[in-house]
DNA sequence: CGATTATATGCACGCAGTGCAAATATGCAA
DNA sequence: TTGCATATTTGCACTGCGTGCATATAATCG
Protein backbone atom coordinates (compact mmCIF):
# COMPACT_ATOMS: atom_id res chain seq x y z
CA UNK A 1 0.00 0.00 0.00
CA UNK A 2 2.49 2.88 1.53
CA UNK A 3 5.84 2.94 3.19
CA UNK A 4 7.82 2.55 -0.19
CA UNK A 5 11.75 1.89 0.51
CA UNK A 6 11.28 0.64 -3.40
CA UNK A 7 11.39 1.27 -6.78
CA UNK A 8 8.36 3.61 -7.11
CA UNK A 9 9.21 5.84 -4.11
CA UNK A 10 12.96 6.00 -5.37
CA UNK A 11 11.83 6.61 -9.07
CA UNK A 12 9.27 9.19 -8.25
CA UNK A 13 11.96 10.98 -6.42
CA UNK A 14 14.48 11.01 -8.73
CA UNK A 15 11.96 12.02 -11.45
CA UNK A 16 10.91 15.18 -8.60
CA UNK A 17 14.90 16.20 -8.43
CA UNK A 18 14.88 16.34 -12.23
CA UNK A 19 11.93 18.40 -13.00
CA UNK A 20 13.37 20.81 -10.33
CA UNK A 21 17.11 20.52 -11.35
CA UNK A 22 16.25 20.94 -15.23
CA UNK A 23 14.04 23.89 -14.84
CA UNK A 24 16.14 25.48 -12.54
CA UNK A 25 18.72 25.47 -15.39
CA UNK A 26 16.28 26.67 -17.74
CA UNK A 27 15.50 29.61 -15.63
CA UNK A 28 19.20 30.69 -15.29
CA UNK A 29 20.01 30.59 -18.63
CA UNK A 30 16.31 32.38 -20.18
CA UNK A 31 14.65 33.59 -17.03
CA UNK A 32 11.51 32.52 -15.24
CA UNK A 33 8.80 34.00 -17.26
CA UNK A 34 10.51 32.74 -20.96
CA UNK A 35 10.62 29.11 -20.33
CA UNK A 36 7.01 27.62 -20.87
CA UNK A 37 6.09 24.20 -18.53
CA UNK A 38 6.21 22.17 -22.00
CA UNK A 39 9.73 23.28 -22.09
CA UNK A 40 10.42 21.84 -18.53
CA UNK A 41 8.52 18.88 -19.39
CA UNK A 42 10.46 18.14 -22.08
CA UNK A 43 13.31 18.55 -20.70
CA UNK A 44 12.87 16.34 -17.66
CA UNK A 45 11.47 13.78 -20.37
CA UNK A 46 7.59 13.76 -18.42
CA UNK A 47 4.60 14.96 -20.26
CA UNK A 48 3.17 18.37 -18.92
CA UNK A 49 0.57 17.30 -17.11
CA UNK A 50 3.03 15.20 -14.87
CA UNK A 51 4.95 18.55 -13.59
CA UNK A 52 1.49 19.24 -11.76
CA UNK A 53 2.02 15.66 -9.87
CA UNK A 54 5.14 16.97 -8.54
CA UNK A 55 4.55 20.75 -7.99
CA UNK A 56 1.49 22.92 -7.79
CA UNK A 57 2.38 25.73 -9.74
CA UNK A 58 5.09 27.04 -11.92
CA UNK A 59 6.63 29.15 -8.68
CA UNK A 60 6.51 26.16 -6.32
CA UNK A 61 9.40 24.35 -9.05
CA UNK A 62 11.64 26.85 -7.74
CA UNK A 63 10.34 27.64 -4.36
CA UNK A 64 10.21 24.10 -2.90
CA UNK A 65 13.91 23.70 -2.60
CA UNK A 66 13.06 25.88 0.98
CA UNK A 67 10.13 23.79 1.89
CA UNK A 68 12.21 21.95 4.42
CA UNK A 69 13.69 25.69 6.04
CA UNK A 70 10.98 26.53 8.76
CA UNK A 71 11.57 22.89 10.03
CA UNK A 72 15.46 23.34 10.31
CA UNK A 73 14.95 26.82 12.29
CA UNK A 74 12.45 24.85 14.51
CA UNK A 75 15.24 22.49 14.97
CA UNK A 76 17.65 24.53 15.41
CA UNK A 77 16.07 26.60 18.33
CA UNK A 78 15.00 23.00 19.69
CA UNK A 79 18.76 22.41 20.31
CA UNK A 80 19.72 25.76 22.31
CA UNK A 81 19.81 25.49 26.06
CA UNK A 82 16.48 26.79 27.37
CA UNK A 83 17.41 28.92 29.52
CA UNK A 84 19.10 31.25 27.34
CA UNK A 85 17.23 34.90 26.60
CA UNK A 86 15.35 34.92 23.80
CA UNK A 87 16.83 37.06 21.42
CA UNK A 88 20.34 35.18 22.45
CA UNK A 89 18.20 32.14 21.10
CA UNK A 90 17.37 33.02 17.88
CA UNK A 91 20.64 34.93 17.45
CA UNK A 92 22.62 31.42 18.52
CA UNK A 93 20.15 29.61 16.11
CA UNK A 94 20.91 31.19 12.98
CA UNK A 95 24.38 31.06 13.76
CA UNK A 96 24.73 27.37 14.88
CA UNK A 97 22.90 27.18 11.13
CA UNK A 98 24.65 29.65 9.22
CA UNK A 99 27.78 26.75 9.68
CA UNK A 100 25.39 24.44 7.10
CA UNK A 101 27.12 23.79 4.13
CA UNK A 102 26.82 26.72 1.45
CA UNK A 103 24.85 25.66 -2.08
CA UNK A 104 27.68 26.71 -4.53
CA UNK A 105 23.98 27.46 -6.76
CA UNK A 106 22.71 29.19 -4.03
CA UNK A 107 23.84 32.99 -4.88
CA UNK A 108 22.35 32.62 -8.67
CA UNK A 109 19.38 30.88 -7.20
CA UNK A 110 18.63 33.99 -5.01
CA UNK A 111 19.54 36.73 -7.13
CA UNK A 112 17.32 34.56 -9.39
CA UNK A 113 14.06 34.95 -7.11
CA UNK A 114 15.06 38.67 -5.96
CA UNK A 115 14.80 39.80 -9.53
CA UNK A 116 11.60 38.01 -10.82
CA UNK A 117 8.58 39.53 -9.43
CA UNK A 118 6.54 36.38 -8.86
CA UNK A 119 9.01 34.65 -7.21
CA UNK A 120 10.22 37.50 -4.93
CA UNK A 121 6.59 37.28 -3.70
CA UNK A 122 6.33 33.46 -2.86
CA UNK A 123 9.73 33.49 -1.29
CA UNK A 124 8.36 36.31 1.07
CA UNK A 125 5.19 34.77 2.15
CA UNK A 126 7.22 31.44 2.57
CA UNK A 127 9.38 33.22 5.25
CA UNK A 128 5.97 33.85 7.05
CA UNK A 129 6.29 30.42 7.54
CA UNK A 130 9.50 30.34 8.91
CA UNK A 131 8.52 33.04 11.08
CA UNK A 132 5.80 31.42 12.32
CA UNK A 133 7.78 27.93 13.27
CA UNK A 134 10.36 29.93 14.67
CA UNK A 135 8.14 31.60 17.16
CA UNK A 136 6.53 28.07 18.30
CA UNK A 137 9.88 26.85 18.37
CA UNK A 138 10.74 29.84 20.93
CA UNK A 139 7.62 29.51 22.82
CA UNK A 140 8.07 25.64 23.26
CA UNK A 141 11.37 26.04 24.98
CA UNK A 142 9.70 28.71 27.28
CA UNK A 143 6.65 26.95 27.73
CA UNK A 144 4.99 29.79 26.34
CA UNK A 145 1.82 30.22 24.54
CA UNK A 146 2.57 30.21 20.49
CA UNK A 147 1.27 33.46 19.94
CA UNK A 148 3.37 35.24 22.69
CA UNK A 149 4.39 39.14 21.82
CA UNK A 150 7.46 38.27 23.00
CA UNK A 151 8.40 34.69 20.87
CA UNK A 152 6.61 36.60 17.66
CA UNK A 153 8.59 39.48 18.35
CA UNK A 154 12.17 37.50 18.47
CA UNK A 155 11.26 35.81 15.62
CA UNK A 156 9.99 38.34 13.45
CA UNK A 157 13.42 40.17 13.91
CA UNK A 158 15.43 36.80 13.41
CA UNK A 159 13.68 36.44 10.32
CA UNK A 160 14.99 40.11 9.57
CA UNK A 161 18.37 39.69 10.16
CA UNK A 162 18.30 36.53 8.26
CA UNK A 163 17.12 38.53 5.05
CA UNK A 164 19.47 40.94 5.79
CA UNK A 165 22.06 38.48 5.69
CA UNK A 166 20.76 36.54 2.73
CA UNK A 167 21.23 39.46 0.76
CA UNK A 168 24.29 41.06 1.66
CA UNK A 169 25.53 37.37 1.00
CA UNK A 170 24.06 36.75 -2.48
CA UNK A 171 25.04 40.60 -3.41
CA UNK A 172 28.51 39.27 -2.82
CA UNK A 173 29.82 40.89 0.38
CA UNK A 174 32.68 40.16 1.69
CA UNK A 175 32.20 39.10 5.07
CA UNK A 176 30.25 35.84 6.14
CA UNK A 177 26.90 35.39 6.88
CA UNK A 178 27.24 34.56 10.68
CA UNK A 179 28.79 38.47 10.82
CA UNK A 180 26.79 40.05 9.64
CA UNK A 181 23.97 38.20 11.46
CA UNK A 182 25.96 38.97 14.72
CA UNK A 183 26.26 42.76 13.56
CA UNK A 184 22.92 43.19 12.85
CA UNK A 185 21.59 41.80 16.66
CA UNK A 186 24.74 43.62 17.82
CA UNK A 187 23.25 47.26 16.48
CA UNK A 188 19.59 46.26 16.71
CA UNK A 189 20.78 46.10 21.02
CA UNK A 190 22.27 49.33 20.62
CA UNK A 191 19.30 50.82 18.98
CA UNK A 192 16.94 49.50 21.57
CA UNK A 193 19.25 51.04 24.39
CA UNK A 194 18.23 54.42 22.85
CA UNK A 195 20.90 56.94 22.10
CA UNK A 196 20.97 56.72 18.44
CA UNK B 1 -1.02 67.36 -24.28
CA UNK B 2 -1.01 66.54 -20.71
CA UNK B 3 -1.67 67.76 -16.90
CA UNK B 4 -5.62 67.93 -17.48
CA UNK B 5 -7.84 68.68 -14.36
CA UNK B 6 -10.64 68.21 -17.25
CA UNK B 7 -13.16 65.61 -18.34
CA UNK B 8 -10.69 63.16 -19.31
CA UNK B 9 -9.08 62.95 -16.58
CA UNK B 10 -11.72 62.98 -13.88
CA UNK B 11 -14.13 59.97 -15.90
CA UNK B 12 -10.73 58.02 -15.88
CA UNK B 13 -10.26 58.10 -12.12
CA UNK B 14 -14.27 57.48 -11.85
CA UNK B 15 -13.98 54.07 -13.64
CA UNK B 16 -11.17 53.24 -11.62
CA UNK B 17 -12.75 53.41 -8.88
CA UNK B 18 -15.50 51.96 -9.77
CA UNK B 19 -14.05 49.01 -11.08
CA UNK B 20 -11.95 48.21 -7.62
CA UNK B 21 -15.00 48.98 -5.53
CA UNK B 22 -17.20 46.85 -7.92
CA UNK B 23 -14.03 44.15 -7.76
CA UNK B 24 -14.09 43.90 -3.97
CA UNK B 25 -17.66 43.69 -3.40
CA UNK B 26 -17.60 40.78 -5.84
CA UNK B 27 -14.33 39.13 -3.84
CA UNK B 28 -15.79 39.46 -0.36
CA UNK B 29 -19.31 38.13 -1.94
CA UNK B 30 -18.15 34.86 -3.54
CA UNK B 31 -14.11 34.54 -2.69
CA UNK B 32 -11.49 36.07 -5.39
CA UNK B 33 -10.50 33.03 -7.42
CA UNK B 34 -14.29 32.80 -7.86
CA UNK B 35 -15.07 35.62 -9.55
CA UNK B 36 -13.71 35.94 -13.22
CA UNK B 37 -12.34 39.23 -14.53
CA UNK B 38 -15.64 39.18 -17.20
CA UNK B 39 -17.83 39.28 -14.01
CA UNK B 40 -15.84 42.32 -12.70
CA UNK B 41 -15.49 44.16 -16.52
CA UNK B 42 -19.33 43.49 -16.68
CA UNK B 43 -20.31 44.73 -13.24
CA UNK B 44 -17.97 48.11 -13.54
CA UNK B 45 -19.69 48.48 -17.21
CA UNK B 46 -16.33 48.22 -18.95
CA UNK B 47 -14.47 45.94 -21.16
CA UNK B 48 -12.61 42.85 -20.29
CA UNK B 49 -9.27 44.48 -22.28
CA UNK B 50 -9.90 47.68 -20.34
CA UNK B 51 -9.68 46.44 -16.98
CA UNK B 52 -5.88 46.10 -17.97
CA UNK B 53 -5.56 49.78 -18.93
CA UNK B 54 -5.97 50.53 -15.02
CA UNK B 55 -4.58 47.37 -13.13
CA UNK B 56 -1.76 45.09 -14.79
CA UNK B 57 -3.03 42.38 -12.77
CA UNK B 58 -6.34 40.77 -11.18
CA UNK B 59 -4.21 41.14 -7.47
CA UNK B 60 -3.69 44.53 -8.20
CA UNK B 61 -7.31 45.50 -7.91
CA UNK B 62 -6.79 44.66 -4.21
CA UNK B 63 -3.93 45.29 -3.53
CA UNK B 64 -2.95 48.83 -5.40
CA UNK B 65 -4.78 50.69 -2.70
CA UNK B 66 -2.26 50.61 -0.59
CA UNK B 67 0.06 51.90 -3.25
CA UNK B 68 0.45 55.25 -1.64
CA UNK B 69 1.72 53.55 1.82
CA UNK B 70 4.86 54.13 1.50
CA UNK B 71 4.97 57.60 0.81
CA UNK B 72 2.85 58.62 3.07
CA UNK B 73 5.05 56.65 6.34
CA UNK B 74 8.15 58.24 4.47
CA UNK B 75 5.95 61.44 5.26
CA UNK B 76 5.31 60.66 8.76
CA UNK B 77 8.74 59.86 9.07
CA UNK B 78 9.72 63.61 7.97
CA UNK B 79 7.30 64.92 10.02
CA UNK B 80 9.25 63.57 13.36
CA UNK B 81 12.32 65.69 15.35
CA UNK B 82 15.59 64.78 13.46
CA UNK B 83 17.34 64.40 16.70
CA UNK B 84 14.88 61.46 18.03
CA UNK B 85 16.31 58.20 18.62
CA UNK B 86 15.69 55.85 15.24
CA UNK B 87 14.08 53.18 17.09
CA UNK B 88 11.64 56.16 18.64
CA UNK B 89 11.14 57.91 14.78
CA UNK B 90 9.67 54.37 13.52
CA UNK B 91 7.62 54.20 17.05
CA UNK B 92 6.31 57.81 16.75
CA UNK B 93 5.69 57.88 13.40
CA UNK B 94 3.52 54.64 13.01
CA UNK B 95 1.64 56.13 15.78
CA UNK B 96 0.94 59.50 14.26
CA UNK B 97 -0.33 57.37 11.65
CA UNK B 98 -2.54 55.14 13.73
CA UNK B 99 -4.21 58.54 14.29
CA UNK B 100 -5.43 58.45 10.61
CA UNK B 101 -8.90 57.51 9.97
CA UNK B 102 -10.10 53.60 10.01
CA UNK B 103 -11.65 52.27 6.97
CA UNK B 104 -14.28 50.11 8.18
CA UNK B 105 -14.31 47.80 4.97
CA UNK B 106 -10.83 47.33 6.05
CA UNK B 107 -11.47 44.61 8.50
CA UNK B 108 -12.98 42.29 5.68
CA UNK B 109 -10.51 43.62 3.23
CA UNK B 110 -7.30 42.06 5.84
CA UNK B 111 -8.84 39.81 6.08
CA UNK B 112 -9.86 38.43 2.61
CA UNK B 113 -6.15 39.00 1.71
CA UNK B 114 -4.91 37.17 4.45
CA UNK B 115 -6.73 34.37 3.29
CA UNK B 116 -6.27 34.14 -0.43
CA UNK B 117 -2.47 32.98 -0.93
CA UNK B 118 -2.26 34.83 -4.13
CA UNK B 119 -3.61 37.88 -2.38
CA UNK B 120 -0.98 37.60 0.14
CA UNK B 121 1.84 36.72 -1.58
CA UNK B 122 1.64 40.07 -2.96
CA UNK B 123 0.75 41.66 0.18
CA UNK B 124 4.14 41.02 1.46
CA UNK B 125 5.85 42.00 -1.20
CA UNK B 126 4.34 45.57 -0.98
CA UNK B 127 5.39 45.91 2.62
CA UNK B 128 9.41 45.39 1.03
CA UNK B 129 8.51 48.57 -0.97
CA UNK B 130 7.42 49.86 2.42
CA UNK B 131 9.95 48.58 4.70
CA UNK B 132 12.53 50.25 1.65
CA UNK B 133 11.04 53.58 1.97
CA UNK B 134 10.89 53.75 5.64
CA UNK B 135 14.15 53.13 5.70
CA UNK B 136 15.33 55.66 3.02
CA UNK B 137 13.30 58.26 5.42
CA UNK B 138 15.15 57.16 8.27
CA UNK B 139 18.07 57.49 6.55
CA UNK B 140 17.29 60.87 4.86
CA UNK B 141 16.50 62.28 8.68
CA UNK B 142 19.69 60.88 10.04
CA UNK B 143 22.21 62.31 7.17
CA UNK B 144 23.08 58.63 6.69
CA UNK B 145 23.45 55.84 3.39
CA UNK B 146 19.91 54.86 2.70
CA UNK B 147 21.74 50.97 3.42
CA UNK B 148 23.04 51.66 6.68
CA UNK B 149 22.27 48.80 8.68
CA UNK B 150 20.65 50.68 11.72
CA UNK B 151 18.15 52.47 9.59
CA UNK B 152 17.45 48.98 7.83
CA UNK B 153 17.07 47.37 10.95
CA UNK B 154 14.70 49.85 12.63
CA UNK B 155 12.53 49.37 8.92
CA UNK B 156 12.64 46.24 9.32
CA UNK B 157 11.61 46.24 12.96
CA UNK B 158 8.81 49.27 12.25
CA UNK B 159 7.24 46.78 9.72
CA UNK B 160 6.91 44.02 11.55
CA UNK B 161 4.82 46.06 14.52
CA UNK B 162 2.89 47.82 12.14
CA UNK B 163 1.99 43.75 10.94
CA UNK B 164 1.57 42.61 14.07
CA UNK B 165 -0.39 45.25 14.91
CA UNK B 166 -2.57 45.37 12.12
CA UNK B 167 -3.15 41.42 12.47
CA UNK B 168 -4.43 41.64 15.38
CA UNK B 169 -6.90 44.30 14.70
CA UNK B 170 -8.06 42.59 11.91
CA UNK B 171 -8.72 39.31 14.42
CA UNK B 172 -10.72 41.86 16.37
CA UNK B 173 -8.78 42.99 18.95
CA UNK B 174 -10.08 44.68 21.80
CA UNK B 175 -6.74 47.30 22.01
CA UNK B 176 -6.38 49.88 19.73
CA UNK B 177 -3.32 49.66 16.97
CA UNK B 178 -1.76 52.25 19.19
CA UNK B 179 -1.77 50.27 22.02
CA UNK B 180 -0.65 46.98 20.51
CA UNK B 181 2.38 48.85 18.39
CA UNK B 182 3.88 50.84 21.77
CA UNK B 183 2.97 47.47 23.72
CA UNK B 184 4.82 45.71 20.86
CA UNK B 185 7.87 48.09 21.16
CA UNK B 186 8.25 48.32 25.06
CA UNK B 187 8.60 44.41 24.51
CA UNK B 188 11.39 44.59 22.27
CA UNK B 189 13.50 46.70 24.21
CA UNK B 190 12.49 44.19 26.95
CA UNK B 191 14.03 41.77 24.68
CA UNK B 192 16.80 43.42 23.60
CA UNK B 193 18.30 44.21 26.85
CA UNK B 194 18.66 40.85 27.81
CA UNK B 195 17.01 39.31 30.93
CA UNK B 196 13.78 37.68 28.59
C1' DC C 1 -14.93 72.34 -37.58
C1' DG C 2 -10.75 69.58 -38.29
C1' DA C 3 -6.52 67.63 -36.49
C1' DT C 4 -4.40 65.40 -32.64
C1' DT C 5 -4.09 62.55 -28.93
C1' DA C 6 -5.89 59.68 -25.13
C1' DT C 7 -8.85 56.03 -24.16
C1' DA C 8 -11.99 51.93 -25.23
C1' DT C 9 -13.03 47.84 -27.51
C1' DG C 10 -12.76 43.46 -30.14
C1' DC C 11 -10.19 39.64 -31.62
C1' DA C 12 -6.67 36.30 -31.72
C1' DC C 13 -3.23 34.18 -29.28
C1' DG C 14 0.03 32.00 -25.68
C1' DC C 15 0.47 29.98 -21.34
C1' DA C 16 -0.79 28.29 -16.53
C1' DG C 17 -3.56 25.26 -14.22
C1' DT C 18 -7.58 21.57 -13.57
C1' DG C 19 -10.80 17.59 -14.20
C1' DC C 20 -11.45 13.34 -16.12
C1' DA C 21 -10.77 9.04 -18.24
C1' DA C 22 -7.69 5.86 -20.41
C1' DA C 23 -3.20 3.64 -20.43
C1' DT C 24 0.89 2.04 -18.18
C1' DA C 25 3.88 0.61 -14.50
C1' DT C 26 4.66 -1.22 -9.89
C1' DG C 27 3.71 -4.06 -5.75
C1' DC C 28 1.91 -8.17 -3.81
C1' DA C 29 0.08 -12.61 -3.18
C1' DA C 30 -1.16 -17.01 -4.74
C1' DT D 1 4.80 -16.84 -13.22
C1' DT D 2 0.23 -15.03 -13.31
C1' DG D 3 -3.34 -12.10 -11.93
C1' DC D 4 -5.28 -8.41 -9.15
C1' DA D 5 -4.97 -4.01 -6.70
C1' DT D 6 -2.92 0.31 -6.53
C1' DA D 7 -0.03 4.18 -7.88
C1' DT D 8 1.62 6.85 -11.62
C1' DT D 9 1.60 8.78 -16.27
C1' DT D 10 -0.46 10.60 -20.09
C1' DG D 11 -3.68 12.88 -23.41
C1' DC D 12 -7.42 15.84 -24.09
C1' DA D 13 -10.60 19.33 -23.47
C1' DC D 14 -11.55 23.31 -21.01
C1' DT D 15 -11.40 27.76 -18.10
C1' DG D 16 -9.19 31.94 -17.04
C1' DC D 17 -5.40 35.44 -16.96
C1' DG D 18 -2.66 38.39 -19.53
C1' DT D 19 -0.78 40.58 -24.12
C1' DG D 20 -0.28 42.47 -28.93
C1' DC D 21 -2.44 44.64 -32.42
C1' DA D 22 -5.68 46.97 -35.18
C1' DT D 23 -9.65 49.71 -35.02
C1' DA D 24 -13.19 52.69 -33.14
C1' DT D 25 -14.74 56.38 -30.15
C1' DA D 26 -14.30 60.40 -27.39
C1' DA D 27 -11.90 64.42 -25.41
C1' DT D 28 -8.61 68.42 -26.19
C1' DC D 29 -6.83 72.24 -28.75
C1' DG D 30 -6.16 75.50 -32.64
Amino acid sequence: MSGDGGLRERKRSETHARIQSEAVRLFLEQGFESVTLDQIAQAAGVSRRSLFHYFDTKEEIVLSAKAGFPAVVAAAVAARPADEPLLDMVENAFADLAAAPRDPRGVALARLISSTPALAAGDQAKYDAVERALAAALAAQKGLDPDDLGCRLAAAVGVDVFKLATQAWSSGATETPEAVGHAAFARLRELAAGRT
